[in-house]
DNA sequence: TGTGTCTGCCC
DNA sequence: ATTCTGC
DNA sequence: GCAGAATGGGCAGACACA
């Protein structure tokens, strides 16, 4: 039953009413004293529950048997039943951060181009590894287990450890694009077919020797983290950190981290406020990371060509658009990117008003891309959009450069939004395919470097 | 056996 | 993932 | 400030079909 119900589905609003029902239903109970409402008292403590034992088929007979008032104690952290990972707010350059935690101790952290990992490790020696959305995981890192289990300290008879897993190349000693962590294989692995290895960077500590580490402040459950495990090359390492208020050391520390294969930061309370709240995107934990920031990132000026019917909330508006680059020296259009973030609702109100009337039946001769590609509607090259995006990959589908990076291969874009639109450009004056494959080439990751990034000397 | 398409899960 | 919006 | 709902690239694996 627990089985087919997936997140998404107003998870929250179901809570709610599971508490409330277990006052209404438990009307001779008594409630704790000295409380002013007992409806909202029972909602977040159903809620509190299920953040720490997400389990229906736990809480909901916990609630019949022994009530919403004892849920505390019947329905409790349990080693092996995965709790949602406590996640990060973005946030716009170190000033914010320095005013935000201003009077309180706070690290930084690098954050690691990998998978989230919840690994946990039972008393009698097993383990399990769980993806970010729970999802059970463990046969497919056979070598995350061994190594676990290899570098915990012999003190060390159970823990939950929350990561990074990081693909890694073990005899350059560097951190691989999350592109290639993504070939692994995902069911049922055996160690000697492994092609992609993984280092597991640690960062947190849920659970250590018997005792739940949750509602302990950081400080604490990181020196729980730091004794409990040897860290070892190309395997196992803790998640680079320093703890700092000063913003050149931050700002260094943050160049540190994009130059190390990291996307940026992520910014913890030490005490203040720095428990660990499951699934919570709270101020407590913020991220750091360039393409956040304003006038910093990749950013490319794109011509809409294409789009796809809205759908919900969109209909009747494009929900998506199709984007290119141009290409001078063939004098064609080629597609990018699908843009769908980034537009308020009046902005993809004026686009759509304004590209409909450019519809043209059939896609131009000189618009390259993919025939698996099918959209709704296809324009007229009239618009610029400058669009903003994490990195730029190399894409089985898009054409953009093809030919420069790769002889058949085009570029994409990862995570793109909206920024605004470039009333000031025609479409010959998008970015170039030559833009495109320099701002790929420029990538930490790519060594085909053009070394202009000469530091002074 | 090989190829194209779709789905579910990573980000 | 990112972003926007109603509550 | 939070929860929910729009939307992105890209991969392995499952499935359908030749």
């Amino acid at each position: 039953m627990q089985a087919k119900l997936r997140i998404g589905l107003a998870e929250q609003t179901l809570l709610a009413a599971l508490g409330q029902a277990a006052v209404y239903s438990e009307k001779h109970s008594t409630p704790p004293p000295n409380i002013q409402s007992p409806l909202e008292e029972a909602v977040k403590i159903v809620k509190q529950a299920y953040s720490v034992l997400p389990v229906y088929d736990k809480i909901v007979p916990a609630l019949l048997s022994d009530g919403v008032w004892n849920l505390p104690n019947t329905c409790s952290f349990t080693l092996g039943v995965p709790v949602g990972p406590m996640l990060a707010k973005p946030t716009k350059g170190v000033s914010e951060i320095v005013q935000k935690f201003q009077n309180t101790e706070y690290t930084c952290e690098f954050k690691y181009d990998g998978e989230r990992a919840q690994i946990h490790y039972l008393e009698d020696g097993s383990v399990e590894i769980y993806s970010r959305n729970a999802e059970r995981n463990t046969g497919k890192f056979p070598d995350v287990v061994a190594a676990v289990s290899r570098l915990k300290k012999s003190s060390v008879g159970s823990f939950v450890l929350d990561c990074e897993l990081v693909a890694y190349d073990r005899e350059k000693q560097k951190i691989l694009p999350f592109q290639v962590l993504s070939t692994r294989a995902r069911k049922n692995v055996v160690m000697s077919d492994i092609k992609v290895n993984v280092c597991i960077y640690a960062f947190d500590m849920l659970y250590l020797n018997g005792r739940p580490l949750i509602q302990e402040e950081l400080k604490v459950r990181r020196e729980c983290l730091y004794e409990s495990f040897e860290e070892e090359a190309g395997f196992f390492k803790f998640a680079s950190a320093i703890t700092s208020n000063d913003i050149d050391e931050i700002q260094k520390f943050l160049d540190a981290a994009v130059d190390g294969s990291c996307e940026g930061l992520i910014i913890k309370t030490m005490n203040k406020d720095a428990t660990y709240e499951p699934s919570k995107r709270s101020l407590n934990w913020l991220k750091l990371k360039k393409d956040y920031m304003d006038s910093i990132g990749d950013s490319l000026d794109l011509v809409p060509i294409a789009a796809f019917h809205g759908r919900g909330k969109r209909t009747g508006v494009y929900g998506a658009f199709l984007l290119a680059c141009y290409d001078n020296n063939n004098e064609e259009y080629q597609s990018i990117c699908k843009i769908g973030t980034g537009f308020s609702e009046a902005v993809l109100e004026e686009r759509s008003a304004s590209l409909r009337s450019k519809v043209i039946p059939k896609p131009k001769s000189y618009y390259r891309y993919a025939e698996t590609i099918t959209p709704d509607v296809w324009f007229e090259p009239t618009e610029v959009w400058e669009v903003k995006a994490a990195d730029l990959t190399i894409s089985p589908v898009h054409r953009a450069a093809i030919g420069i990076i790769d002889p058949d291969k085009g570029i994409s874009l990862r995570f793109p939004r909206l920024v605004r639109v470039r009333e000031d450009k025609t479409p010959e004056q998008a970015s170039s395919s030559e833009q495109v494959a320099e701002m790929y080439s420029s990538q930490s990751h790519n060594q085909s470097n053009n070394q202009d990034d000469n530091e002074d000397d």
